[in-house]
DNA sequence: AGACGTTTAATTGTCTGACAAATGAAAATT
DNA sequence: AATTTTCATTTGTCAGACAATTAAACGTCT
């Protein structure tokens, strides 16, 4: 094991593409310890700092997890969604912010997926599901909610219809798409008449989803896709217009 | 800027965390230079060797880039698609293949999330993407084609569909539900009619999209999905009979 | 003045060596 | 046999040094 010194790359991103492609080939199996930072060093003919700088890279994508002791050392990682979730939320979220994804755009992306969950979610959904699902609904509801709680309780609830899916893979690519909708979410003040609308629909959409009616939860997704998208644009016409005023 | 020490966690993993929140909460915009590493050891009263192993971590998550020299440093980095692409895709390849997921249900998860593109698609396709599938399809019926590189042109013609959304966001969430799926396809042997049979959804898919017909379009990503089910299924079952006959 | 090489200062990348802290195994003691 | 102590191993942190890189500042020549 030797690693080019002349290349572009640092050395110790280079030791951690080393150790990444051995990990996501299989060459290294989940739980298989590595071997020490001074093995390593050796084995790569570079110093101990070097390495420790390599396998911080991959403990920051969960790739590996260190433990101290006699019997510690960097052991690979068992990926579990729930660990992934929280990076792909975090990445989403930057995506959307730094890339000035527009509201349409995230919107349009999300219902899309939500919609994709829909059937899924009408055939399997659990009574556990609905409770979740009714019970943000319920929150939704209630009086002097600010709108930050009720975007929290949106999300809540549209996390619930995904799992309801069944599906790992699916909960997985949709936490990052229905998390990072919820910054653009916040930009918006819901009126009294607002809520009422959107608790309505997702009361619907429990209901459906009990009575295993697919289209009818999907019809109801895309209403409040529709309704979601012309708020947003009254919003932020009404905003463009306050700005002209002040101009 | 002080850190716990008493804290459970690393010194680096806590400077890499209240950097990475200044970064998501907007507080350091992007191409916002860091203090240089001496000045973050003196800040965060740690030695410099920890402030890299932290600032390694960020780099690791592209969020931050470095650069030598005078005027060099650290900077927050625009997190772009391309970039999160293949983290995305890495880590949707360990998720499946680290947690045992069944074929079933990675399956079932990307054609419910091709669908989902699909509508978009048949609207937005442009020549380019009809050329792109097209070619695609074209490749995948040349004859002594290796299995390996016929799953490889699948995946290229499914992410052209994808991208015929042109919903950057969608697109980013997609290319990890299909690009994970490239190995576990890989497991299974593509029979000369199996191909065909593929090869003749996707054109027609190609020709439905092209006629802007989203419920065709649809139906034969349906019908594909189902196809490559039982196709799956029924190649794991020769496998599993195959076996019971050594033992 | 402007073009062109040189020096210089700042910054990251790498190395070395050291000690602290944690942790399980082995040894010693009760 | 149970408990305590010791010990070896390993990661975490620190300090200091030098190399490599880079752009700006400085000089020199035309």
């Amino acid at each position: 094991m030797k690693i080019d010194p002349d290349s572009s790359k640092d050395l110790s991103a280079q030791i951690a593409a080393a150790i990444r492609d051995a990990i996501i080939s299989g060459k290294l199996p989940v739980d298989e310890r590595l071997p020490s930072e001074t093995e390593l060093s050796e084995q790569f003919e570079v110093s101990r700092s070097t390495v420790r700088e390599a396998l911080k890279r991959l403990a920051a994508q969960s790739l590996i997890r260190t433990q101290r002791g006699a019997t510690g050392g960097a052991f690979v990682n068992r990926l579990r969604f729930e660990d992934a979730y929280g990076q792909q939320i975090t990445t989403s979220t930057l995506l959307l912010s730094m890339n000035s994804v527009s509201f349409r755009t995230a919107c349009e992306a999300r219902y899309a997926l939500e919609r994709a969950c829909a059937p899924l979610a009408a055939e399997r959904r659990t009574a556990d599901h609905l409770a979740t699902m009714r019970a943000e609904a319920h929150r939704q509801a209630q009086p002097g909610l600010t709108d930050e709680a009720f975007c929290a309780s949106d999300v809540a609830f549209h996390r619930a219809l995904v799992d309801a899916a069944a599906n790992p893979v699916l909960s997985y690519q949709l936490a990052g798409a229905v998390e990072a909708m919820q910054p653009l979410m916040n930009m918006i003040t819901f009126s009294a008449r607002d809520r009422a609308t959107i608790i309505d629909l997702h009361t619907q959409i429990a209901n459906a989803l009990d009575q295993h009616d697919a289209e009818t939860a999907d019809a109801l997704l895309v209403q409040l896709s529709d309704y979601t998208q012309s708020l947003a644009e009254s919003v932020f016409a009404a905003r463009a217009a306050q700005k002209a005023d002040v101009t």
